[in-house]
DNA sequence: TATGAGCGT
């Protein structure tokens, strides 16, 4: 009984994107690190896809309440527009794109939105792209539904329980951390590993969610000093920023 | 190294 969906690790973003790079008019390739100075214009070269997206309209309003929308995280500065179209314009389905930026700097607040011609597109792409590989080769894609306009909610009707991950090697992904938990608790329902936005490398730590509170309390002693990837982890309580549902009466969606 | 997580015109 594998699960069906595996990793999905989309290699033809990469090879695509390894392509396009030979081509002139390619996106520019991430600048050194420009530190504290902002850069004097976003991709100056580079044409807003926006614009020259077609005016493909759906006639019909009936199905105003579908989703088709991505919120996208974890973007580095470099990361802009022109970028995330070159990322997704291949599966055809992509409508716009557009990074968030701050008004008075204009630099990325890292997070974005992709806007699809269908919902099932969208979810398409956030089945297949969602943890795998960004082309840059550094981190890898944070995709989710955004939300507000989400009809559906999040099938995660059940607390969490969260462990917090230290020590972690620089090559530990979240599926990498995902699966040498899953291997151990069925009730891992995922893995974090934090990332640095201003290098897009890891922290070195990160942390695993479980659904089941013994399965947590077993984690934190079983798996002290484990092996991931090349170093031991280090396991310690995770401090919970959100209270789930517990003590949430009257909280309506 | 150490406690994520960020949702717009």
């Amino acid at each position: 009984m594998m699960q069906p969906g595996g990793p999905g690790m989309a290699p033809h973003i990469a090879q695509q994107y390894q392509q396009q790079q030979q081509q002139p008019y390619m996106m520019m390739p991430p600048q050194p690190q420009p530190q504290t100075q902002p850069p004097q214009m976003w991709a100056p070269n580079a044409q807003p896809p926006p614009q020259s997206a077609p005016p493909q309209q759906q006639p019909q309003p009936a199905s105003a309440d579908e989703v088709r929308t991505l919120w996208i995280g974890d973007l580095q500065y470099w990361m802009d527009e022109n970028y995330l179209y070159q990322c997704f314009s291949h599966t055809g389905e992509c409508g716009s794109v557009k990074v968030i930026r701050n008004k008075q700097t204009n630099q990325s607040e890292g997070y974005g939105f992709l806007e699809f011609t269908s919902r099932a597109g969208a979810e398409r792409v956030l089945q297949t792209y969602n943890g795998t590989i960004m082309p840059n080769g550094g981190q890898n894609f944070r995709l989710n539904w955004a939300t507000f306009s989400s009809g559906e909610k999040r099938h995660d009707d059940s607390p969490d329980y969260t462990i917090f991950v230290g020590d972690l090697a620089a090559d530990v992904t979240d599926y990498h951390l995902t699966e040498v938990f899953r291997t151990r608790y069925n009730s891992v329902k995922g893995a974090k590993v934090v990332i640095d936005r201003t290098t897009g490398r890891t922290k070195g730590y990160g942390f695993v969610r479980f659904a089941d509170e013994s399965e947590q309390m077993r984690a934190m002693t079983e798996m002290q000093g484990v092996l991931c990837s090349t170093r031991p982890m280090r396991i310690g309580p995770a401090s919970n920023k959100n209270l789930n549902t517990q003590s949430s009466k009257g909280l309506s969606l």
